[in-house]
DNA sequence: CATGAATGAGGATTCATTCAT
DNA sequence: TATGAATGAATCCTCATTCAT
C-alpha cells in the first residue's frame, strides 16, 4: 500500500516539475520557443516520459494554464467570507490578488502570457475565468447595496484587477519598483475606480 | 524621376504588405507558430524578398511593433494641444487612444500580445515607449495643479490607460461588446482612478 | 549487459556510416557541395540522426578529418620499431605510406583536400599533425647520424612523403598508373632528395 | 575610336576585377562559400554584371583557374630558353616557379587549392596543363642526355615541382617561413630527386 | 512507468541566377 | 553594357513525437 503511495507521489512529483519547468521556459522564451527537450531537461526526465502525463505539447499549456489560474483565484479567495461588508471584502481580495501577483511573479507572469497570446485553447481559457465567481458576486453584491458602480464585471476588472497585471509586468520589467507606498496608492485607484462617489 | 519614384512606392508598398501580413498572422497564430513563408505568401512576395527589407525574422517583428507603436502614439496625440487644460486634455487623449484600440483593433492586439510576451528585443520596446512622453507631460503638468494624483507614472497608466487593452482584448475574443456607454463609463473608471478627489 | 553492447555496437556502426558517406561524398563533390540529406541517405539514417552524432556540419568533417587522419598515421606506423636502422626506418615508413594512399585511395584523397583547402578548423588540422611524430624523430636520429640531410622537417616531408600525394591524386583522376616499377623509383627519388650523398 | 578603346578596357577592368575577386574570396573561403554577391562586390559590380562575363559561377573558376595557371606557366618560362643546358634550364625554372608561389602566393594558394578538390572542370584542369609543355621538353632532352632520372614526367613533376606547393601552404598557414637558406636547400633536394647520380 | 535513440516534417535563411529598366 | 531588385530552389538545422526496450 504505501509502496503504491510512495509511487503515485513521485508521479506526482514529476507532473509537478514539468509544469514548473514549463512555466520557467515559457516565461523567458516564450511557448513555441520553449522546446519539449529542454521541459524535459529542466525537469529531469525523459523527453518521451512528458507524453505519459500529457496528450502533446499544447495539453502541456493547456494544463499548466489551468493549474495556475486555479492556485491563482485559490489564493485569491482563500481568507475571504461572504460575511464581509462590500468594501472590505474587495480590500481583502484585492490585497491577497496584489501579494500573489508579487510573491508568485513568475506564474503571474505566465498568466498575462497566456492571457494576452493566442497561446491557450479557448476551452481552457475559459475553464480558467470561472473560478472567478467569487469577486463577481461580491461586485453583485455591491451593486445591489449601491456602493459599487452599475457597471459590467468586464469593466470593473479591467479597472479594480487588471491594472496589477500591468504594474507587476512592468516591475519585472525592471522599470520601476513596487514599494507598499506604490501598493496603497493603486489600491485607492481601484477602489476609486469602482466606487460609486458620494 | 518619375521612374525612380514608381520603383520607391514599389518597395515601400512590398515593406507595408509585409508588415500588414506579420501583424495579421501573429495576432492569429503568435510570433513561432508564424512562418516567413506564410508572411511571404500572404504579402504576395518570395520568402527570400522578405530578406531585402528586414534582417531577419526578429527584426521584422521589431520594426513591426515599433512602427505599429507610432502609428498608436501618433494617433493618440494627433488632436492634443498642450493649452489645453489638464481634464480636456485627458479626455481628449483617452478618447483618441479608445479609438485606436477599436477601430485599429487588430494593431492594439497586436501591441498587446508584444507587450506581454518575451517576443520583442528590449531595445525595441523602449524605443516605443519614447513616444508617450506627451501623456507624461500633460500628467506633470496636472499633478502640479494638483488635479491629478501624485502617482507614479507607471501607476496612473496602469489605471488610466491600460484597462483598455483589456477591454479590447475582451471584446476581440467575443465575451462582450463595448459601446458608447460602455465606453463613457470607462472613461470615468479612468478619470476616477487618477484625479484628485476633492 | 549485451543488450547494451548492442545498442553501443549499432551507435558506432551509424558513426561509422556517416563518416564514410561523408569521405566519399566529400570527396567527389567538395565540403559545400555535400548536403547533410545526402550524408545522411547515403548512410541510412535520417537527416536529423547525423546530429545526434556531431554537433553540426563543420563538427562532423572535422572529426572524419581527425579519424582519417589517424588512421592514416597508425597505418604508417603499425610496423615500425625504433631499434630498426634509419634507412630501414624510413624505407619501412614510407612503403606503408604509399601503401595507405594507393590502398586506402578514398581517404588518402580526403585528407588531400582537407589538406589544400580552408575546409577544415585550424584546431582539428593541428590535433591531426601530431600523430607524425614518430617519422620526425627517426628524422632527427637520421640527422644525428649524418644519414638525413641536416633540414627542416617541413622540407623533409615536402620532399619524402608529400610527392605521393600528388602521384595518389594524379593516378585517381586517371592520367597515369602508378606501378611497381614506379613506386620503387619514387623511393629512390624521396630517399634521394633527402639522404646525404656521399 | 578611342572611346571604343577606353570602352574595351573598362570591360577588361572590370573582367579583371572579379578574377582577383574570385581568387582572394576562394582562397579564403573555399569555393561553395564564396557568394557571387560577395564577389561581386569586392569587385564593384553589380551581381548580374558577373552574368555579362561568365556563364556562371561554375565558368568564372574555371576561366579564372586557367588565366592564373597561365600565368604561372607563363612567369616560369619568360626567362628560359632551349639553348640552355639541362641543368642551367632545370635550375632557372625551378627558381621561376619558387619566385612565383612566393610573390604570387595568392595565385599559387589558389592553384593547389583546384588542383586538390573536385572544384574545377577536367577540361580546364587539362587545358592547365598543356602550358607546361617546355618543362617536359626539357626532361626529355636530359634524360636523352643521361642527365635526369629516366622516370614517368608525374614522378619527375612530384619530386621536383610539387614539393614547392607544399612548402608554400606551409608557410602561408605560419608554421614556418621559408628563407633564402631553405630555398637553396630545397633546390639541393629537388635537384637530388630527378637528376642521375653518377 | 520510464527511457533515449531515432525521425520526418518543417522553418529560417542563403544564393545563383534572371529580368525589367 | 550595367544594374539591383526579386526569386525559387536548396540547405542546415530543430523539434514534437514515437518506439523498441
Amino acid at each position: 500500500m504505501s509502496i503504491k503511495m510512495a509511487k503515485l507521489q513521485k508521479s506526482i512529483d514529476k507532473r509537478n516539475a514539468l509544469i514548473k519547468a514549463t512555466i520557467e521556459l515559457v516565461n523567458n522564451n516564450g511557448f513555441h520557443a520553449t522546446p519539449m527537450s529542454k521541459i524535459a531537461k529542466m525537469a529531469n526526465v525523459s523527453p518521451a516520459t512528458i507524453y505519459l502525463y500529457f496528450e502533446n505539447k499544447q495539453d502541456l499549456v493547456n494544463q499548466t494554464y489551468i493549474e495556475v489560474k486555479t492556485e491563482y483565484t485559490k489564493y485569491a479567495f482563500a481568507t475571504y467570507e461572504q460575511s464581509m461588508s462590500v468594501e472590505a471584502g474587495f480590500k481583502l481580495i484585492w490585497n491577497r490578488i496584489a501579494d500573489f501577483k508579487l510573491k508568485e511573479c513568475e506564474h503571474a507572469m505566465f498568466l498575462a502570457q497566456c492571457d494576452n497570446s493566442p497561446m491557450i485553447d479557448e476551452d481552457s481559457r475559459n475553464e480558467g475565468i470561472k473560478h472567478l465567481q467569487p469577486l463577481l458576486d461580491l461586485w453583485a453584491r455591491g451593486k445591489a447595496e449601491g456602493i459599487i458602480k452599475p457597471l459590467s464585471d468586464y469593466l470593473l476588472y479591467a479597472y479594480a484587477i487588471n491594472p496589477l497585471s500591468f504594474l507587476m509586468i512592468t516591475q519585472k520589467r525592471g522599470a520601476f519598483k513596487l514599494d507598499k507606498t506604490h501598493l496603497e496608492e493603486a489600491y485607492q485607484s481601484a477602489w476609486s475606480s469602482i466606487k460609486v462617489c458620494e
